[in-house]
RNA sequence: CGGGGUGUAGCUCAGUUUGGCAGAGCGCCUGGUUUGGGACCAGGAGGCCGUAGGUUCGAAUCCUAUCACCCCGACCA
């Protein structure tokens, strides 16, 4: 292909909006365009690399036996509301009326639909296993946008969904998926962490999320330094606090006035205190109940793990007038003590339970308590109570005894056991070898396309652009012609354009007649892994140069020599990505 | 959804405080000189100042509404 041909609108200036790395140079390196918040044109150099990845994703996916299919992306709401997912996704989902008055969903995943069809497809267990996949569209309208492509409303994914007889069947493929995606990743070039993950909405019982380690990344990563844990911060398990020991028996409960001051920071600076010498109070609210939860000042409440407290329940933090009803105080006042008559449920954190003493609300406006002390001022023990672990990790605690760690990375795969959620709910039964009627065991399995481009920006750049791993790259080598106008030049640049794609490597030919500094600025930005560069100052020696993306220097290599040679670079960086 | 910010040429942004000819750099077009790391000279095209109302002799500038986009937050009581 020649550059002078090819839309490949790179700029040197940024446009304002672009915020992370990745995205700033898939802009400037003319690879996409934004058309609205959260909503990107992929232009022909952008669209080549997910056609890569798309490729390698593809093969990997055939040689396991999975098969591809299309399904729509729009849906009806009715299947989503038979399995309460339109309302656990709640806004996120893309809705939309049509002209009949039918209401129908953009597809952000499709276990619905796929069950749907196994539900009319499948009746016998000589059927099973199956495994389908798709790379579609998938929507969601994000409350936040944001980091161009890595958290966009409209993105490509890979998603595949698999059925099973037995357990033991669904663990065998879940197996071969996560091998798989080990296989994906590394052909992608990009390094990725595998933790433990929680199912969130999908539900079912386990779940890998294939992460890249990067600073851009909105996942939270928690691991030790061994390697021997690896988990995400919804998931991460922390050991129990040691107790701490008074030095003195501690006073008497102590009411202090504290004025409209109702948020940690606002007491702890009133009353001269530190967060951690704070029990927080949060109340929630399921349908039915209402909740108490016991978090120390500098800890968060993880939403994931209070969720796994009530199975089958929604969990929220209760509206300011639902708390004020609870507590008798209004928001930032609430307290543990005689908080236990006032909530189906309190649950105490591991951490508040170590505390020897605290403050903490009143559960009176306008006042917080002193020298609150677990077990004395409150009950840690009566049947309402559960003392467990429901907070985040943090940076100091440890996990079997061995400090955690913590880095941000970007999601790009997760794999779920998702059991007999969806079977259940549409239908999808079998008859198995005594003739029972059974329900189909699902897993599911999915990889961000367009994740997996901006990541590998994110692992591959430096201050004069991207750096592609060939197996992505838009293209595997690129001839730059300085001097295209020189008949020399254009006879060579020529010769080892058809030389090289002879030997099946894909050539951008930069023919634009330009000065020299713009093309190789370009040809920086835009990343290709191996740059031909024909001129007439080393043609004079019977030379062209033959240079690396990601090394400082080229070297000069003979005419005759360099298709021979550039076959051979390209091979090696391909090998690098072989598993 | 809450808070903050920005909308002026294809891109980055001045001009808005204090109302008075629509600006700069980059990019684009033409001609010339250059030609191995984003050249130089000369000429040129390109904007209903987000949109709709209002105030005024006069509005990019002041007022009102509205839309879009960006940032922070959205469990920290």
């Amino acid at each position: 292909m020649k550059y002078s041909q090819m839309l490949i609108p790179t700029v040197k200036e940024v446009p304002a909006d672009a915020e992370v790395v990745s995205h700033r140079l898939m802009i400037r390196a003319g690879l996409i365009r934004k058309v609205a918040s959260g909503t990107y044109t992929y232009m022909p150099l952008g669209h080549r690399t997910l056609l890569k990845i798309i490729g390698i994703v593809r093969e990997e996916m055939n040689r396991s036996d999975a098969q591809e299919i299309l399904m729509p992306s729009l849906q009806p709401l009715d299947l989503w509301n038979q399995t309460g997912r339109s309302v656990d996704y709640g806004p996120t989902i893309f809705c939309l009326k049509d002209r009949h008055g039918r209401m129908n969903v953009l597809s952000p995943t499709a276990e619905e639909v796929v069950t749907f069809h196994a539900a009319a497809e499948i009746s016998s267990y000589k059927q099973l296993p199956i495994n389908l996949f798709q790379i579609s569209a998938k929507f969601r309208d994000e409350f936040r946008p944001r980091f161009g492509p890595i958290r966009s409303r409209e993105f490509l994914m890979k998603d595949a969904y698999s059925f099973h007889a037995t357990p033991e069947c669904l663990e065998a493929t879940y197996r071969v998926m996560y091998d798989a995606y080990c296989r994906i990743f590394r052909r992608c070039g990009v390094n990725t962490v595998v933790v433990q993950a929680e199912t969130g909405e999908m539900g079912g019982s386990g779940s890998h999320q294939f992460t890249v380690p990067c600073e851009t990344g909105e996942d939270v990563i928690v691991y030790s330094e061994d390697g021997s844990y690896a988990a995400n911060l919804e998931r991460a398990a922390v050991d129990p606090l040691a107790k701490e020991e008074p030095t003195a028996p501690p006073p008497a409960l102590e009411e202090v006035h504290t004025p409209k001051v109702g948020s940690i920071e606002a007491v702890c600076d009133f009353l001269k205190t530190r967060p951690c010498d704070m029990i927080k109070t949060l109340i929630y609210a399921t349908e039915e109940e209402t909740v108490g939860v016991l978090v120390r000042g500098d800890h968060e409440v993880n939403r994931e793990k209070l969720t796994q407290l009530f199975p089958g329940q929604r969990i929220e933090l209760a509206e300011a007038k639902a708390i004020e009803a609870c507590t008798g105080a209004q928001v930032g006042f609430a307290g543990p003590v005689a908080l236990e008559a006032r909530v189906s449920k309190l649950i105490v954190d591991h951490a508040v339970a170590a505390m020897a003493e605290g403050v903490a609300g009143a559960n009176k406006t306008d006042a917080h308590l002193r020298h609150v002390v677990p077990g004395r001022d409150f009950s840690m023990e009566s049947p309402g109570v559960l003392v467990t672990d429901v907070r985040n990790a943090c940076a100091g605690d440890t996990f079997h005894g061995k400090p955690l760690l913590f880095k941000k990375g970007i999601e790009v795969g997760q794999v779920f056991k998702l059991g007999t959620k969806y079977s259940k709910k549409l239908g999808a039964t079998f008859l198995d070898e005594q003739g029972k009627e059974c329900h189909c065991i699902m897993g599911c399995y999915g990889i961000g396309i367009n994740r997996i481009m901006a990541s590998a920006v994110e692992l591959g750049h430096d201050e004069h652009g991207i750096i592609w791993p060939v197996t992505i790259a838009p293209f595997a080598v690129l001839i730059c012609s300085v001097n295209p106008e020189d008949e020399s030049v254009a006879t060579v640049s020529r010769r080892l354009y058809q030389e090289l794609t002879e030997r099946s490597l894909e050539v951008l030919w930069d023919d634009r007649p330009l000065r020299a500094g713009v093309k190789f600025k370009d040809a920086d930005l835009i990343g290709i892994p191996v740059r031909v560069t024909v001129g007439k100052r080393s043609l004079a020696q019977g030379n062209v140069e033959v240079k690396l993306r990601r090394e400082r220097e080229g070297r000069d290599v003979a005419v005759e020599e360099a298709s021979q040679e550039v076959q051979a670079l390209v091979e090696s960086l391909l090998s690098e990505c072989a598993f």
